[in-house]
RNA sequence: GUCCCUAUCGUCUAGAGGCCUAGGACAAUACCCUUUCACGGUAUGAACCGGGGUUCGAAUCCCCGUGGGGACGCCA
């Protein structure tokens, strides 16, 4: 039997680092095992789902490099086969109709909750042998109910957490189809699970109470049950739970902070999933070791600071043109261009190991493309009479220096030396020139990226001659 | 309230009864490297929630408690 999971988010807003860890684990369980990764798009609810969402989501999956093997399919869609099935259990009598009003069914939970009992359907419409039902009333649509077993207990291997049971007592008639006729959620997941023949469904741990619910119902349709994998769920940096109002960002808002898909996968990966003490990753080795056995059970608290040190991990490996090219993205908003400048990809490799994310990267470049304005105090601090000497010894020694970062080193030693000074003496003003920072990487090397004309513009300009 | 899940350093985790005086990583601290700031290197501190069992032996198995989380929708 081929491995097929999928992943099915409802287009209520956009995807976020828990989802995105969802849609992971299902990929790369698909991929393990040469199966198929399946994208669903949940959208019956029709009042909250928005094309924006849908766009985003798949925006996301996109960033991630997670691609789908079959879909995106929408629910939407799939209406009328959603209606056939009920119109099956229907006839075989496995659902059924009821007539109670939302306001009955209020007043029924909390009259329940008030007895501290747990608030669940009565029963009332469901047909038993020798009950007698009340006449359907006049004008009132009524629901569809699944007639759920009343004895006994469901039960699964859960992948991750082991045996779950629950007894089917504590469950009731759950709606598979609203009074307007459109069916609900835990009705589309079940025919849509059978039809796409999912053998693997991995999702988040709120969904651990759904599953009985769902078992049942495959069940009543004689449809083969699938192996089920809960994950849990992610807390915030802090500790507390992610939600729209707390901390839970769209996976794009990474992009926008700088971090590389790369980082943000092999983090993601590492939270909550093992494999022994192996830390950094790509996926074609996360794919060949991804298994279930070693997913913890337990809830697993975000930390920025590792995935920080992941991305700068990632940027210093990374390709210098790649990050220039993702700096040069940023520093376009910025209308800085890269023209009449130096070489991208140089400026890119002198800083790649000295970031944590691509937006320092494009901070750091900035100056090599449009020139410093150092403010009052920097100058005033390092800019001194002696300093301004010294630099005017080295614009000239500069004209005819050989361009090479050795050479240029040996020309900054020796003007420091002649000047009487320390290299931090003279280094400091020149860097406070050329880019407007006290710090910078080695001196001469960001003289040789920067070019002899550009080094010598700036000295003159800041030297007044 | 009821049901379900869960519990190792601050954080992510290794750990499938003896390999554990509990390992790794991030973070922290110190030192080294160094023309600055970083990077990097080395070192140090830091944990098995509590109580009962089972066993020759328990971080690992069982029970109870406590803490944390989830669910109880004509949301998904």
């Amino acid at each position: 039997m081929t491995v097929r999971t999928r992943f099915a988010p409802s287009p209520t807003g956009f995807l976020h680092i828990g989802g995105a860890r969802t849609a992971l684990f299902s990929w790369a369980y698909a991929r393990r095992h040469g199966g198929s990764f399946i994208l669903r798009i949940e959208d019956t609810d029709v009042a909250r789902s928005t094309p924006e969402a849908v766009q985003a989501i798949l925006d996301g999956m996109q960033w991630l490099g997670l691609e789908h093997d079959e879909g995106p399919f929408y629910q939407m869609q799939r209406m009328d086969r959603y209606k056939a099935v009920i119109a099956e259990m229907l006839a075989s009598g496995s659902a059924y109709y009821c007539y109670m009003s939302k306001e009955e069914l209020d007043t029924l939970r909390a009259a329940q909750e008030a007895r501290k009992e747990k608030p669940r359907y009565d029963g009332r419409w469901r047909p038993e042998d020798g009950k007698a039902l009340p006449p359907p009333p006049e004008g009132v649509a009524p629901v569809v109910r699944f007639r759920n077993p009343v004895a006994g207990a469901v039960g699964w291997q859960d992948l991750v957490k082991g045996r779950i049971e629950f007894a089917n007592a504590e469950l009731d008639d759950f709606i598979i189809a609203r009074a307007d006729g459109t069916p609900t959620y835990n009705f589309c997941v079940v025919v849509d699970d059978r039809d796409m023949q999912i053998t693997h469904v991995i999702r988040g741990d709120d969904h651990v109470n759904n599953t009985p619910r769902q078992i049942n119902l495959l069940q009543a349709l004689g449809a083969p049950v699938p192996q089920y994998a809960h994950l849990s769920m992610i807390l915030g940096d802090d500790g507390q739970k992610l939600s729209k109002r707390h901390g839970a960002v769209s996976v794009m808002q990474y992009d926008e902070e700088g971090y590389l898909p790369e980082a943000v996968l092999n983090y993601l990966a590492r939270l909550g999933w093992s494999h022994g003490d192996d830390e950094v990753f790509d996926m074609e080795r996360f794919v060949s070791w991804f298994d279930l056995d070693h997913i913890t059970a337990s809830a697993a608290q975000f930390n920025t600071e590792k995935l920080n040190w992941l991305n700068a991990h990632y940027i210093k490996q990374a390709d210098p043109q790649r990050l220039a090219n993702e700096a040069g993205r940023r520093l376009g908003r910025q209308q800085v261009g890269f023209e009449g400048g130096p070489a991208p990809s140089r400026v890119a490799a002198l800083y790649r190991d000295r970031v944590a994310n691509l937006n320092e990267l494009a901070d750091a470049m900035h100056p090599y493309y449009s020139l410093p304005k150092p403010g009052a105090e920097l100058l005033a601090q390092h800019l001194t009479e002696t300093a301004r000497t010294a630099l005017a010894m080295l614009r000239e020694r500069l004209s005819d220096c050989p361009w090479q970062a050795a050479d240029l080193g040996q020309a900054v030693k020796q003007t420091a030396a002649a000047a009487g000074l320390k290299m931090p003496q003279l280094a400091i003003p020149l860097r406070v020139v050329l880019l407007g920072l006290p710090q910078s990487p080695s001196i001469d090397s960001v003289l040789e990226v920067l070019g002899r004309e550009r080094v010598i513009a700036r000295l003159e300009s800041a030297l007044g001659s």
